[in-house]
DNA sequence: CAGTATCCGACAAGATACTG
DNA sequence: CAGTATCTTGTCGGATACTG
């Protein structure tokens, strides 16, 4: 059993979801992985996500320390998005999971066409 | 933009989710990871899984070929779960992941004990 | 531009009952 | 034991309107 911000976690696994699991929170960390990006870069990258989740998943990030908010000001308003060094030092776990994913649908497609073949008449 | 059974992704980073993303599946994985499971045995590492979203995890998981399921013929039922070649070679990511998630919570608790100390009268 | 606030619907997930 | 089926509940997340 771990503790972890007053809450109780029955192993890492579950610990590590908290800190970036849900929907969009590795999406968020994938893209500023890349570059710092203002609120509205984000917000395109992401076509999917709403404003009110966005700035909801981003405040959360922050909370855990792994993302950081500059804000400047001035108006228009600027805000831009960074990763922590935390979250850089996820950045190459992500990047191996990602590749993991493309590599396992690869096979599967080419799987797939290997029985579109032997599909055909005998 | 990536195209894996006839669903399109902005990133590899959706694909992956897609397999392993939500809240059970990463966990699943990770538990048929030590060992090959019954039923009943993996919902006791899952406690506060349901019966229902435990079945419909594992046909999803096992629709993306990383758990295969094994049907002993018998009464009372006995079904088997492990993790298919696909499945085992995600699990070096997912330690690394819990191991990254493990450190950062314990460098977090370092951080708030050394707060608390320095937060005594200077 | 970068947010809040509010309302609301869909779907994820729970509880319970039943079965091969 | 290992599931289905059905019904209900709750949360996530969307749409829209408003603001410093």
């Amino acid at each position: 059993m771990i503790t972890f911000k007053n809450n109780q976690y029955q192993c890492s696994m579950e610990l590590t979801l908290e800190l970036i699991g849900g929907k969009w929170k590795s999406l968020i960390l994938w893209h500023l992985g890349e570059k710092t990006l203002r609120f509205s870069e984000l917000k395109k990258t992401l076509p999917k996500i709403t404003q009110k989740m966005l700035t909801q998943q981003l405040r959360e990030l922050e909370a855990s320390g792994l993302v950081s908010r500059f804000i400047y000001t001035q108006i228009p308003p600027k805000v831009e998005y960074s990763l922590t060094p935390a979250g850089k030092s996820l950045l190459p776990i992500l990047e191996t999971l990602c590749q993991w994913g493309l590599n396992y649908a690869n096979s599967i497609e080419i799987t797939d066409k290997k029985n579109i073949c032997s599909s055909s008449p005998v």
